[in-house]
RNA sequence: UGGGGCAUGGUGCAAUGGCAGCACACCGGACUUUGAAUCCGUGGAUCUAGGUUCGAAUCCUGGUGCCCCAGCCA
């Protein structure tokens, strides 16, 4: 299923390969990967998933499919379904070993008894205010809740009574009885239970306390038999609490390890920031070609092994950094580049016309879809008549220094074709250009000279007599004005959205043999980019076609 | 200012006491039926101050900078 095998060699591996040393794990790799269902995949959880699923595969290992599910007012199907979808586009399985930490549910709830019955668990009725007043700050200890020497029973009673639902939202909480004047705030009596009267997306109505993240995750790794639960960097002051809950429950100890999230400029990798986005209607969805989902990137063609490949390019370390966004745009390209197929298509048109070619002529000329690979024989039929459409700006009336393109008096090859040589325009009542005039070298068929002369420039064209009209959408990511981890959430933050990164080209002109493109299939414009169809059709009934990412332009650069 | 982490070219990642290397970006050149791609090449880095050592990015000590933690979110 995995298409590229990665090896991963960095701080993780290490440490993996001191377990096999040491036989704590007996060998074992098992991870997990644990999405909380409340949004689509980033590209940042691309990282994650990578770092779960390739080094569990890499040493022979099992990945689970773990879904967060503890926050039912958060959560809800549409997003496990969007997820799963996501992670096998990128070519990684599960297997059978699709889990929720809500199946755990009874057993937490019993492993909660059984915390309580330790002395390590109370009941507490302290309102949120009090908590958090109760906690203390950074510098200072915190305080000892008047509810936290009950006795063993009470707590018993009490927490069962809040499970049967006895008690509004918000009036008690089961707390870890540890130190509340630990350093490390996570171990001042953490919540694990909170009561919230709200439908879970699979267990209903069944229950009205729901764990913390804190008491769920670790549990939920041991149940499991994982042995390596890898994290994000934060969670590192959250370790002495996973390792103390496994500890006093006295149940399997896996080893969690963080690392550090990716950052990518000019890309939003908050998941509240996407939703905010979607919710507002700036985008079309969590699939929106501007969107940095996985979901948005596959609809821009983006190919899952590019994904990959940057992972493993970027690496997994403890490092915090941000990466520039033209790496992943380079490995899109350099993967495309060779899987996509050439086209000639025309989004600015301007009409050429060529004087001595018979009128009614046409002639079809073989083309490789892949001119870089000399092994490739495969080709597609272009036609040619005397009526060509060539981008606008391969035309200059009065070209500045070092322009190979089209100019009066001056030739070009019309690629796969002839050589040509601009000799008139046609103008309209204001001056706008309407066309070119040109005549055509019967001797350069296929685009050689037989007098062996060369010529500067290459240019593209498309026969007007076969041509498709197609709309184009030249999508921008959101946000290249600023970082948005900048930006603070609300009002100031959605100010900075780019509300022009959704261009339309409503005239393109493409080569006939796009008239049966592959939904998914992603070309290579020449000159232009690439480019791959969507699913939409506009309601002319013309294909639109979307820009999976656009080529270097080297003559833009020249020209600053 | 409590606790936990992280510091290597512009960016990201390696080097685990022995010549600081790779990729992207940048710059220069060659080639080209995409001003793309490809190929060749240049420049540029160990946060800081001491210490240990024949030898330190790596070990030790002090300092500095950045990130995370005070949700009944994950």
């Amino acid at each position: 299923m995995i298409k590229k095998g990665i090896i991963f060699d960095n701080f993780i591996t290490q440490i993996i390969d001191e377990h096999n040393a040491s036989g704590r794990f007996g060998g074992r790799v098992h991870t997990r990967f644990p999405p909380e269902p409340n949004g689509y995949l980033h590209i940042g959880h691309a990282k994650a998933l990578v770092a779960d699923f390739a080094i569990a595969e890499q040493y022979g290992g099992l990945t689970n499919l773990r879904y967060d599910d503890t926050n039912p007012v958060k959560e809800d199907v549409e997003f496990v379904d969007a997820i799963k979808e996501d992670i096998h586009w990128l070519g990684f399985d599960w297997g059978d070993r699709e889990y929720y930490a809500s199946d755990y549910f009874e057993q937490l709830y019993e492993m909660a008894l059984q915390m309580i019955r330790q002395g390590q668990a109370y009941v507490d009725e302290l309102s949120g205010d009090e908590l958090r007043e109760h906690r203390g700050t950074l510098t200072e200890p915190g305080r000892n809740s008047p509810w936290r020497d009950r006795p063993m029973e009470e707590n018993l009673d009490l927490f069962e009574r809040m499970r049967a639902g006895e008690f509004p939202d918000g009036s008690k909480t089961l707390r870890a009885k540890i130190d509340m004047s630990s350093p490390n705030i996570n171990m001042r009596d953490p919540v694990m239970y909170r009561i919230l009267h709200a439908t879970h997306h699979r267990t209903g109505d069944q229950w009205c306390i729901y764990p913390m993240y804190d008491w769920a995750h670790g549990q939920s790794d041991s149940i499991e038999g994982i042995t390596h639960s890898m994290c994000s960097l934060e969670y590192e002051n959250h370790r002495p609490l996973y390792d103390w809950f496994i500890e006093q429950l006295g149940i399997f100890h896996p080893q969690q390890i963080e690392f550090a999230r990716l950052n990518i400029t000019h890309t939003v990798m908050s998941k509240r920031k996407l939703r905010l986005i979607v919710e507002q209607g700036f985008v079309d969805g969590w699939a929106d070609p501007r969107m940095p989902t996985l979901a948005g990137m596959r609809r821009r063609g983006y190919p899952p092994e590019a994904i990959l490949e940057f992972i493993a390019t970027v690496g997994i370390a403890k490092n915090e950094s941000f990466v520039d966004i033209e790496l992943l745009e380079h490995i899109v390209r350099d993967e495309l580049n060779l899987s996509s197929k050439r086209r000639m298509a025309v989004l600015q048109p301007l009409k050429l016309i060529i004087d001595n070619y018979p009128e009614g002529k046409t002639e079809m000329f073989d083309v490789k879809d892949f001119p870089q690979d000399p092994e490739s024989m495969s080709t597609r039929p272009v036609s040619f008549s005397r009526e060509l459409w060539i981008e606008r700006d391969d035309f200059m009336e009065e070209p500045v220094p070092k322009y190979h393109r089209l100019s009066p008096g001056k030739e070009v090859r019309l690629m796969n074709a002839y050589f040509v040589r601009a000799v008139g325009l046609e103008k309209g009542p204001d001056g706008e250009l309407l066309a070119v005039h040109c005549t055509y070298d019967p001797e350069t068929r296929g685009g050689n000279a037989a007098d062996g002369r060369k010529v500067k420039g290459t240019i593209h064209w498309v026969d007007s007599k076969t041509a498709l009209d197609a709309e184009v959408h030249l999508y921008e990511q959101l946000f290249p004005d600023a970082y948005p981890e900048d930006l603070p959430e609300g009002e100031v933050f959605t100010q900075h959205i780019n509300r022009d990164s959704k261009l339309v080209i409503g005239n393109a002109k493409l080569e006939a043999s796009l008239a049966d493109q592959k939904p998914g299939e992603v070309y290579q414009f020449v000159r232009n980019g690439y480019f791959t169809p969507d699913s939409a059709i506009d309601q002319d009934g013309k294909p639109t076609w979307l820009r999976t990412i656009g080529l270097v332009d080297t003559w833009a650069k020249m020209q600053k």
